[in-house]
RNA sequence: GCGAUCGUAGCUCAGUUGGUUAGAGCGCCGGUUUGUGGUACCGGAGGUCGGGGGUUCGAGACCCCUCGAUCGCCCCA
């Protein structure tokens, strides 16, 4: 906290010890669960023309621009930190000819930026884990995602969250379904609250969500969905919800969910925790695990040409939290110098260097009080301890000393 | 952008209605003890109490400003 040293910028964050273990776990569970579903690993720079975000979104105008963490390089060009997966996928889907690859399965995890008020699982810079398959328009690619998703949870261990899932039908079905709520919320619109006032104009089905109390008398008896539905989207959504049951995977109806840019077509979907659940808890008011949609509209507004796409995010922190503390791994050994001879020390670098090369996680201690050293191994927590001391050595640990030490080091035997 | 709560040692915190040299535990360093084990004891280093201003004989405690953190609202691609 001196005044010299410089501190981290807000909303960002140092992981370390027992959390940087459970991030750690996410990222190489999603590794395995994406394999073991086919998707493709896929890297994307962290920044992009800040256009390609910004037509991604539908210039969704100021409210969107303004959490974007966009600067101008040397050339005047504006350029924009990613703050979503889903644009830069889309991007490079089109600059790179992966159309020949369609119908494409992509897997990426890294940073995400958005200037944002940090707050419980919630930061400037943050993680997702993503998954897209693009020029899939069959549900069957929906479920598909669904699938891995729900599986990648249960491989973290996360049981508590249940599949919320709702449509948002074809692009006929959602602009009846939006103009029947407008109507609806119109009429009553002196008894909403300020900030539903204001999205009735903006984004209206975001009133579905209202948190407000004053919103919610009028929330059960809003036009619904499914009264738009055209028979096409009615269809899908059934193949969708079909092959979810089939998969084995849970799931429950969410009528108000709903996404707020216009490209998101029929599936729409959040992995949210139980209600009164420990993952509710951990996660306070940024519920959502994982979400994602069908974005038939997206690869348009960019300039390519129609392509169905469906994926999904969730965040590594949020995840972290609910895999809960994960300690980090003891060694293997650790061999404890008791002196300060120079044969002692010597001898114990060369034996940790046998049992890293026998592939044994192995540290040493040497330094300070000779007479703690083996206290600090002791708090380290090592499966074993090898000492040395200028005439000798020895060994000391569980029952069952790993056989895999005597290998490395044949004269402890 | 708005609101609430909070900033005392490396970490977690105590500090009585403002009162004289600012404390504990853990961690760190050293010593003694113990000797197949997260032993016990002794000692030490480490703080301009986030920063600035004010009230007062006297401020870590009270007031104002500022910076930062946490949680929530808005937003949520």
């Amino acid at each position: 906290m001196g005044k010299k040293t410089p501190q981290a910028i807000r909303g960002t964050q140092d992981i370390f010890g027992a959390e940087a273990e459970a991030f750690a776990f996410v990222v190489e569970t999603f590794e395995r669960v994406r394999k073991l579903y086919r998707f493709r690993r896929a890297e994307m720079p962290v920044f992009e023309k800040t256009e390609v975000f910004a037509r991604s979104l539908g210039e969704t105008t100021d409210v969107v621009s303004k959490e974007m963490y966009s600067f101008d390089d040397r050339g005047g060009e504006s350029l924009t930190l990613r703050p979503e997966f889903t644009a830069g996928i889309a991007r490079a889907f089109l600059t790179n000819g992966w159309q020949q690859h369609a119908p494409l399965k992509l897997a990426t995890h890294g940073p995400l930026f958005r200037y944002e008020r940090p707050q419980k699982g919630r930061y400037r810079q943050f993680h997702q884990i993503d998954a897209e398959i693009i020029g899939a328009a069959e549900p069957q690619a929906d479920v598909e995602l669904l699938a891995m998703a729900d599986h990648l949870l249960k491989e973290l261990g996360i049981r508590d969250v249940t599949l919320h899932l709702n449509t948002l039908g074809d692009g006929e079905s959602r602009e009846a379904w939006r103009a029947a709520l407008v109507e609806y919320f119109r009429a009553v619109k002196d008894q909403l609250s300020e900030d539903s006032q204001e999205r009735l104009e903006k984004n209206p089905l975001r009133i579905l969500d209202s948190k407000d109390r004053r919103d919610q008398p009028f929330l059960p008896d809003a036009p619904k969905i499914d009264d738009f539905l055209s028979d096409e989207a009615r269809e899908f959504f059934a193949v969708v919800t079909s092959g979810l049951d089939a998969a084995g995977v849970k799931w429950k109806r969410a009528e108000a969910l709903v996404r707020g840019l216009d490209y998101y077509r029929h599936t729409a979907f959040e992995f949210i925790p139980d209600e009164g659940s420990a993952s509710a808890d951990a996660l306070g008011s940024q519920s959502t695990v994982l979400g994602g949609g069908r974005y038939d509209g997206l690869i348009e507004n960019l300039g390519g040409p129609a392509t169905p796409a469906v994926g999904w995010a969730a965040g590594i922190e949020r995840l972290a939290m609910l895999v809960g503390e994960r300690a980090e791994p003891a060694a293997a050994a650790i061999i404890v110098v008791e002196d300060n001879s120079q044969a002692a020390l010597r001898q114990g670098m060369e034996a940790l260097t046998a049992l890293r090369n026998h592939n044994l996680p192995a540290e040493m201690i040497a330094t300070g009080s000779p007479r703690k050293r083996r206290d600090k191994a002791v708090k380290k927590g090592a499966a074993s301890i090898i000492t040395f001391h200028e005439t000798g050595h020895g060994i000391s640990g569980d029952d069952d000393i790993d056989p895999a030490i005597f290998e490395a080091l044949p004269f402890l035997r």
